[in-house]
Parts: C-alpha cells; sequence; structure tokens
RNA sequence: GGCGACAUGGCCGAGUGGCUAGGCAGAGGUCUGCAAAACCUCGUACGGCGGUUCGAAUCCGCCUGUCGCCUCCA
C-alpha cells in the first residue's frame, strides 16, 4: 500500500505544507481553551469539533500525540485595550459569587458539552491561575533579553524589539500605526506594545504578588508559559479561532520566540467562524445560541432540541477553514444525512461475512485517507463514506455479502467511530432486551392482525410505536424495526 | 483607512485546467393492504466583465457583493 502524506495548512506560510513533525512520532498540540465565564456556544463547538477531528486523525496516523488546551480564567478584559474590568470578576460581580466560583461552573459546563459533542478531552488543561510563577519567570526573562520594560507596575512588551513581529497575521507596524483605530496615550513606549502584567489597584479582586507589585498576568502570556511548560520551547501545532490570529497568537509568538530564542510552532492552524444570518456568532455579539440551549431547545431561534451527534456531524460536513452558517434548516438535513448514515453502518453490523466477493476496504480506506490528508478534508471523508458503503449495502441486501466483512467491520470502527466519532450511538435506555423483546411481541400480534386483515390494529400498532420512536419497516422475510 | 478571506444547482457543501463530489429536499418507477425503508432513474451548477489556453467554474486582472481581523472573542 502507498503511503499517503498529510498535507495542512500553514497559517504562517499561507500554503498547504507536507506535515513532519519535530520528532516524529511524537507531535505536540496545543489549541487556545475558552475564556471560562460562560457557556460554550456552537462557535466553540465548530472550533474544538475541528480540532478533535485532527487529534483523532493524527492518532489513527499513529503519531503520539500530547494534547494541551488551557483554560483561562483570569487576565482578559471587557472594555477596549488595556483598560477595563476582568471578564470573570464582572460575571462575579453579576452573579454576586466569587471569580473563582464562576471559573469552576463554566469549566465544568464546558467539559459536559464538549464531552456530549464526543470531544476528546485534552491531555494537559492547564489553568492560568495555576501557572502564575511560570508568567512571571517568563515576563522576567523578557525584561532581561530587553524586550520587555516595567512602568510603574505595568510591564509591557516592546514590538520594535522584534523584527518579526507581525509574521503571522501578514500586518506591519506601519499597517498599524497608519490605521485609523489606535487608540492614544498610555504609558506604553508604542502604542503597538502589549501588557505582560498589568498593576492591580486594591478593589481588583485577582491579584498576585510579583516583582513589580500587585498586578494580574496580560492575556497572551499565559499560552506561552503553559505551551512551553507541557509542550517545550518549540513544538508542532498550534490552533485556534481565526479572530485569535491577531493580536493573541502574534503576541505569543513575540513573547515565545524571544524568550527562548527559537522557532516557536511549527504549524499554525486556525478554524473559521460559525456564522447566524451571515454575522459571526459570538458572545459579545449576543448573537450566540449555547450548546445546552441546542441539546435542549430552549432558545427563541430553535424550533426544537437538536442532538449533540447531530452538531457534530453538521460541523464536520464543512471543511474547519470554511465558514459554518448556521440554519434549523441545514441542521435538519444533517440530520436525516446523519440518520441514513446510521441506518448503513446498521445494517452492515448486523450482516455476517458471506461468499460475496471482497469489499474492497484498500479503496475505501485510501480515498478517506486521502481526503483527510488534505487538510483535514472532513466533508470529503463523509462523502466518500456515502459513495462506498451505499455499494456495500447494496452487496448485503442482495445476499451477497462479502468474504471479508469482518474486516470491513473493523475498517469502519476506526474510520467513523475513532476518527470522526460519530458511531451510531447505544440506545441510551440501557434495558435493550426488554425493549426488543417487547417489540418483537408487538410485531408478532400485529402480523396476525395483518393476516386477519385488520389493518385498523395493525397501522394503530405502527402509529403509536412511531410516536414512541420505534419506526416498523415491513419487508418481504418479515418486519424488522428501528429505534431513534 | 490597513490586512485577509469567500462568492458553486431549491438548500447545505467538497473539489478540479478537459472526465458523476456528497448530503438534504423534489419528480417518476419497483416493492407494499397502505406506509416506512431499500433499490432504479432524473438536475448538467460554479457572482459579473475581460485575459491566458486547443479548452476555465478551476489560472491572471478588474468589478460587484458578503464576511472576518485591526478591541475581549473559538
Amino acid at each position: 500500500m502507498a503511503e499517503q502524506k498529510l498535507y495542512v495548512y500553514n497559517t504562517l506560510s499561507r500554503k498547504k505544507e507536507l506535515f513532519e513533525p519535530l520528532k516524529p512520532p511524537f507531535v505536540g498540540m496545543y489549541v487556545c481553551g475558552p475564556t471560562v465565564y460562560g457557556d460554550a456556544h456552537l462557535g466553540h463547538a465548530k472550533s474544538y469539533v475541528s480540532f478533535d477531528l485532527i487529534l483523532r486523525y493524527l492518532r489513527y496516523l499513529d503519531y503520539k500525540v500530547r494534547y494541551v488546551q488551557n483554560i483561562t480564567d483570569v487576565g482578559h478584559l471587557v472594555g477596549d485595550g488595556d483598560e477595563g474590568e476582568d471578564k470573570l470578576a464582572k460575571k462575579a460581580r453579576l452573579e454576586q459569587t466569587d471569580p473563582m466560583q464562576i471559573a469552576e461552573k463554566y469549566t465544568y459546563t464546558y467539559f459536559r458539552d464538549m464531552d456530549a459533542l464526543n470531544v476528546l478531552r485534552p491531555d494537559i488543561a492547564p489553568r492560568a491561575t495555576g501557572h502564575i510563577p511560570e508568567q512571571i519567570a517568563m515576563i522576567e526573562t523578557l525584561i532581561d533579553k530587553g524586550h520587555a520594560y516595567n512602568v510603574d507596575g505595568n510591564v509591557y512588551f516592546d514590538v520594535k524589539s522584534d523584527k518579526d513581529y507581525g509574521k503571522l497575521s501578514g500586518r506591519s507596524l506601519e499597517d498599524a500605526e497608519s490605521g485609523t483605530r489606535v487608540e492614544t496615550a498610555s504609558d506604553k513606549k508604542n502604542p503597538e506594545d502589549f501588557a505582560l502584567w498589568k498593576k492591580a489597584g486594591d478593589d481588583h479582586l485577582m491579584k498576585w504578588n510579583s516583582p513589580w507589585g500587585m498586578g494580574y498576568p496580560g492575556w497572551h502570556i499565559e499560552c506561552s508559559a503553559m505551551s512551553s511548560k507541557y509542550l517545550g520551547e518549540s513544538f508542532d501545532i498550534h490552533g485556534g479561532g481565526l479572530e485569535n490570529q491577531f493580536p493573541h497568537h502574534e503576541c505569543e509568538i513575540a513573547q515565545s520566540e524571544c524568550a527562548h530564542g527559537k522557532q516557536f510552532v511549527k504549524y499554525w492552524l486556525h478554524n473559521n467562524m460559525v456564522t447566524l444570518e451571515g454575522q459571526k456568532m459570538g458572545k459579545s455579539l449576543g448573537n450566540a445560541i449555547s450548546l445546552d440551549e441546542f441539546f435542549t431547545g430552549n432558545h427563541k431561534l430553535l424550533s426544537r432540541s437538536w442532538n449533540p451527534q447531530v452538531i457534530r456531524f453538521f460541523l464536520l460536513q464543512s471543511h474547519y477553514r470554511s465558514t459554518t452558517d448556521f440554519s434549523e434548516d441545514a441542521l435538519e438535513a444533517a440530520e436525516t444525512g446523519l440518520k441514513n448514515l446510521h441506518s448503513m453502518i446498521t445494517t452492515i453490523e448486523k450482516a455476517e461475512a458471506g461468499t460475496g466477493s471482497k469489499f474492497d476496504i484498500e479503496k475505501l480506506k485510501s480515498s478517506f485517507d486521502s481526503a483527510l490528508n488534505d487538510d483535514f478534508n472532513s466533508a470529503q471523508a463523509i462523502a466518500v463514506l456515502f459513495d462506498q458503503l451505499k455499494t456495500l449495502r447494496k452487496q448485503i441486501s442482495d445476499g451477497s455479502s462479502p468474504a471479508n466483512l469482518e474486516e470491513v467491520k473493523v475498517m469502519l470502527h476506526s474510520m467513523i467511530d475513532d476518527v470522526l466519532g460519530i458511531w451510531p450511538s447505544e440506545s441510551a435506555g440501557g434495558n435493550e432486551e426488554l425493549t426488543s423483546g417487547l417489540v418483537e411481541l408487538l410485531i408478532e400480534i400485529r402480523k396476525d392482525a395483518r393476516t386477519n386483515k385488520d389493518f385498523v390494529l395493525s397501522d394503530k400498532i405502527r402509529d403509536d410505536l412511531k410516536e414512541l420512536g420505534v419506526q416498523l419497516m415491513d419487508g418481504k422475510d418479515g418486519t424488522t424495526f428501528s429505534i431513534d
């Protein structure tokens, strides 16, 4: 079998590049996690489902991946620039509680919702407040190397000391200076300098002692400090939402490369946005629909609840670098499509190997792999499944089940369960035997009714079962059923 | 104003210099007591205008439109 190669789109070069880890078979991957001051919404789902697919595919390719995703529980401000209230502190004030309680609460709901979406947990989920010493140490290094300066308890990164500043986002300092939105005077040397450490006032809730007095870390330093702690000073993949490209990731690069004197990250991957009626969905825009609202249907824009797996499938049906425009119509189409895919899988799972001609596993695998090798094209991979499994199902229903069916099943598990994470879920009730026993009994009764041409009764059984989510299907060899 | 994306059939959504994406919806048919499911058949799309080419929806230019970043944000 010809070894295929993985190509990934690297924001640094704006090109697809051959993926070659720094120290194969190990891969270090860092993805910017959420700021935990509110429920995760569909936009978060797109990002974390995208990187979940990337993680799963890398593991499918036998890379030994260490996946780190931070939890930001301090430091991001509500207002413009460097002024304003800490988001967690604000939420704590509104909910009349402590910032750490807010962080705990929304860390819990974040993982709860990601679990529902079948997003694998990161190997390490470091919290910003748990790494204040590391951040302080990094800031000290930057000051020692002349890349940062302290002004009365505020420490800033001096962007002019970094000739590479702007290489990720493709913007130069000149561009920034000529822009109309660069704001005004402060104690910075250059308006583009960004805060590494901020002085805290007496009323500030979250603050720590430092060489520069009581304060709290700036917005970008946590990712630099924690990624190097757990993945080393250079690592393979850094991911995040497109909107973090600038300034967040640009600043991370500046801090890390100036502190360590070596390349920070080899491949930068950015997922695109979820839009709602053409507008970016975002917490601060007020148009976000939370995942919990999707799962419960409790939102004015939703007519009903949506299964987490449908959300995952819906997201995987578009490429991670494309925007995904949300609508209930599109979700509904995804739901039906997923149901049909599941029905194919179930048919295949229930079938036994026969004497029919062998199913071409190599072809399936190579077309599935080459879709994902092309910058993780999950939409294409799903199309491959629909296309080729249809042939297999036909072979089975024609009574010439392939001789190598068991191998096919193993392959399907690895592609649909391990990589895509959309395997049909086992019915949640748990009492499957009883349920199917009861349904079989009703089918028997209905069969008698049909023999007696009592269609009123037989239709009542079928219709009432459908109400309960059990679909009866009359076939040549008797009646079969499926449970939603 | 600066930087950067994207524009595909009714809808969602991949992709490629010439050969069917796929899904959903829809139409007809087979099957069925009627359904459902399954199976078969059907759509010849790629914003506009130029250019390169034997040939472009795919490459280049311009235009139009939409969106993102430049402020916390997945």
